[in-house]
DNA sequence: ATTTAGTCTATCTTTTTTATAGGATTTATG
DNA sequence: CATAAATCCTATAAAAAAGATAGACTAAAT
């Protein structure tokens, strides 16, 4: 399962697509329109920032706002960024790669195998799916 | 990412398979054999039991073996019982279900149809692989 | 009776997750 | 230039989960 921090960026960004030409957008209205803590999500739009994901303006009239189009933000790369891995284990994953300390191995592990393609079915949908993907309004 | 106990689990019961013919297997040739920590095991190996993945056989000549032959044990079943859900929220969850805090509509959120499709595709392997098809030998 | 091996439950430690606090900094504007 | 508004930043706390260990108990074989 994708932690709370994750699912509350993807609440958030989802918000901040969908008012896009408000110019930029309090935390706080954020958090009172998603029901999520003000101060938690205050850390997770800063880290959000300082990935290049988004973008912020401080004092009177500031808040946040997207740096590309939703269309260009992956889904894959939100829950990399905050969660990690999205391989099943640590031995098929891409970008947080381990090696199995189980098995003799891993080029016949049959595990391996089964959940790497457990995770080249996540990807193929996370990676091409994109933050316009999932709004409601067009 | 799956836990710790999933992961034993999974090498456990790949152990066992590949050993079926002969009889009950001790959980410290288990633990030796894999790489685990006997006592986490002797846990792990006892909630499989109790949940009828497993049959047991105390003292001298006992041991763990497979209550059911490998290709009737899908690979969901196993991640379901020791770790819960396979879906990547709460609102997606067939097994787990709980409803979104954070939006308004489940039916027409976005976020839930792509992680209902997430789910989907790792189910469709998940349910349909076992036991018997992470096996080394055959 | 003794040894062997799983059963059961409790506890402990560490890590991760979730959340909060509060001062620092930047910006708009009167 | 003072003030208010808003993000920035770091620390810390509280809670939950994960990972691991301990030890007494029960059942079976010989």
């Amino acid at each position: 399962m994708l932690s709370k921090k994750t699912q509350y960026a993807f609440h958030a960004l989802i918000y901040l697509a969908e008012n896009v030409d408000k110019g930029p957008i309090l935390i706080s209205e954020i958090a009172q329109e998603k029901n999520i803590s003000i101060k938690f999500l205050e850390n997770i739009l800063l880290e959000l920032k300082n990935s290049g994901i988004l973008g912020s303006k401080k004092g009177k009239g500031g808040g946040y706002y997207l740096m590309k189009p939703p269309k260009e933000i992956a889904l894959a790369k939100i829950i990399r960024l905050l969660d990690g891995p999205i391989a099943l284990l640590p031995c098929v994953s891409l970008n947080y790669y381990e090696r199995c300390e189980n098995c003799r191995d891993e080029a016949v592990c049959g595990l391996n195998e089964v959940m790497g393609r457990v995770r080249d079915s996540a990807l193929k949908i996370l990676e091409n799916k994109t933050l316009k993907d999932i709004l409601t309004k067009n």
